[in-house]
DNA sequence: AGAGTGACGTCCT
DNA sequence: GAGGACGCCACTC
């Protein structure tokens, strides 16, 4: 086994276990602070993705891959992650960057 | 080495 | 806001 692959996904897991409840971050950005591509994250998730929050873990735009939608949105109603009524997650309030865990309330400016 | 695929992203219509 | 097309990164056949 590679040692820098298991490194890079323990990172990867790293980043998704500091996410607050009731917010959620993307692909994107995870990969921008962790590296690699965001395709390469999902994959990561897909496969390592069991012991973590994977459900805090969405598209850009706030939409649910197929294989996530049932059981993410109970989540977000458990945790009050707000979601908007077409079922896409509200990335302006929910948005939380893996690179400032300062949570700076999100102000989207 | 080349082509196909995936828990994605951005641009365009 | 929704849907389609192209591009990226890493893995597998």
């Amino acid at each position: 086994m590679d040692p820098a692959k298991e490194e890079y996904v323990e990172r990867v897991l790293s980043c998704v276990e500091q996410i607050p409840p009731g917010r959620v971050t993307t692909y994107g950005a995870i990969a921008a602070v962790v590296g690699g591509g965001p395709r390469q994250v999902g994959s990561v998730m897909a496969h390592h993705g069991g012991p973590v929050p994977w459900w805090r873990v969405v598209r850009a735009d706030g939409s649910l891959p197929p294989s996530h939608d049932g059981e993410a949105r109970e989540r977000y109603a458990a945790e009050g992650t707000p979601c908007s009524s077409t079922g896409r997650v509200q990335m302006r309030e929910a948005f939380w960057d893996p690179a400032r865990p300062e949570d700076e309330v999100e102000r989207i400016s």
